[in-house]
RNA sequence: GGAGGCUUCGCCUAGUCCGGUCUAUGGCGCCGCACUGCUAAUGCGGUUUGGGUUAACCCCCAUCCCGGGUUCAAAUCCCGGAGCCUCCGCCA
């Protein structure tokens, strides 16, 4: 939910980025009148409350021949209280509909326009040449028996897969690389619930537009979350934190999604699938620190993606392509020898205080005052997509796949995965 | 899954049986002021969180785990739910 302060002082800012988002302008307009309408009903309900107590304190100091008269006003005041408190919970109820209909306030900057109009901030790394022919990471996983698809449809069905051998081990590996480099960072680590409560879900913006994406468990009124962040989100719910610095997580959980509307998009390999892990970075800090707490963020998803010898390119997404709760994203997209383009491996948004104003997280301002939090996410590895990613890149024309030195303590200081190898066991690094 | 107990303004706690004097008691902590040439101690005052209104102060409303209900009136009575604890069962 954005500041509704902002859209009373400043309906234009909140109007223009609604153009940018190429969103109905005209949910400005609503929202304003419902908040109107919903302080006209708060100011009316309390007058009458305020007269019915009166009238209630009244009655056990009234002599007994003028009980009855006393005991009737505050029975007739009663009833308009009644309706009066229904009047106001309708009101709340069209004011909060109209609030959350409203995506996060776009930052100036971010480039107008849809997925096509995405700028492109930087490209870092060498796409290497292959003078063989290139396979996609589905052919190479298979040969190292990495990656089972069809057994994973077998079982699951489409979109699913088993990893297996080195492919598993390379899990571990990658989980165990995107810990250590963010606790060394200064980040706690979370192993953080997969499934949450509604309230979780609604509060990090994923029930409006993109409710289609989510798992839900009906019988148990609970969701398969589509990644940590909500569970990240969530954990300080309702509460008052300390943000003389920025509190930073990394969590890891699975993350599952439906896919819908995605038919026949990635259908080939763990590009696009319904589940897999990530380890994700979490920011709670102040308000005027969130933008260079992006930046933060940014930089260490590309140190990470440097640590795998991955080439990429960073992204600057558009408003139309924002997310509900983003007021800027940066996506980072690597290289898919497969595919001849970069494809994205990591993202990170800044969600401001919208996120925050709706699981009510606050801080104390200098002044002691309660004020609402900023929230910020990133992906450090999505591992599924980043094997795939890897597998690519760092093919061999004899189908051998080349292991970047930031993995090798966890895959036994394996400097090659080759069809058919022992697996070494993974050693941990040095003492 | 079954039985019982608990939940009060940061923490602890009084109040709940028997509805109105609860505008919620006291302690700890915290903040301010006074006093003491330091520290400590002491005294006085303040200290839930939201909303409405306001230039501001004031004032008003809500808030005793949450949601309903009874009543002129609910921390208190009734119904439903959540969380925590204990015991039994089951389970990795």
């Amino acid at each position: 939910m954005i500041d509704l302060r902002l859209v009373r002082e400043h309906p234009d800012l909140v109007t223009a980025s609604q153009r940018a988002r190429g969103a109905d302008e005209s949910r400005v307009d609503e929202l304003l009148a419902a908040d109107a309408a919903r302080r006209d009903a708060v100011r009316h309900a309390d007058e009458l409350r305020a007269q019915q107590k009166a009238a209630s304190q009244a009655v056990k100091k009234a002599a007994p021949e003028e009980r009855p008269a006393v005991l009737e006003r505050a029975r007739a005041l009663a009833a308009e209280v009644k309706e009066a408190e229904e009047a106001l919970r309708a009101a709340d109820a069209a004011l909060r509909a109209a609030h959350l209909r409203l995506p996060n306030v776009v930052h100036d900057g971010v480039p107008p326009g849809g997925e096509d109009d995405a700028v492109t901030l930087r490209t870092v790394g060498e796409v290497p040449g292959y003078d063989f022919e290139v396979r996609d990471h589905l052919q190479i996983g298979e040969a190292l028996g990495a990656i089972d698809t069809e057994r994973g449809a077998k079982v699951s069905g489409a979109r699913f897969y088993f990893l297996t051998g080195p492919g598993a081990l390379l899990e571990f590996a990658l989980a165990q690389l995107a810990i250590t480099r963010a606790v060394a960072a200064g980040f706690t680590p979370v192993v953080a619930p997969a499934l949450v409560k509604p309230e979780a879900m609604e509060g990090t913006g994923f029930l409006g537009e993109h409710d289609e994406e989510v798992y839900r468990i009906e019988r148990d009124d609970l969701y398969l979350v589509g990644t940590s962040e909500v569970a990240l989100a969530g954990m300080h719910a309702g509460e008052v934190l300390d943000l003389s610095s920025p509190r930073r997580y990394a969590g890891w959980s699975s993350c599952f999604r439906r896919e819908a509307g995605s038919y026949g998009k990635d259908t080939r390999g763990i590009i696009r699938v319904h589940w897999f892990d990530k380890v994700e970075m979490f920011s709670f800090c102040r308000p005027e620190e969130a933008a260079a707490e992006h930046l933060r963020l940014l930089a260490w998803e590309e140190e990470f993606l440097r640590a795998l010898e991955l080439p990429y390119r960073v992204v600057d997404i558009a408003a139309g392509d924002l997310g509900t709760s983003a007021a800027r994203k940066y996506d980072i997209e690597a290289w898919f020898p497969s595919q001849g383009a970069y494809r994205e491996l990591t993202s990170t948004s800044d969600c401001t205080t919208f996120q925050a104003r709706r699981l009510n997280i606050r801080y104390k301002d200098a002044d002691g005052r309660n004020q609402t939090a900023a929230t910020l996410n990133g992906t450090l590895c999505a591992i599924a997509r980043t094997i795939a990613c890897l597998l690519e890149v760092h093919q061999r024309a004899d189908g051998s796949v080349h292991v970047p030195a930031a993995l090798r303590p966890w895959l036994g200081g394996a400097e090659v995965l080759t069809p058919g190898m022992a697996l070494a066991a993974p050693v941990p690094p040095a003492a």
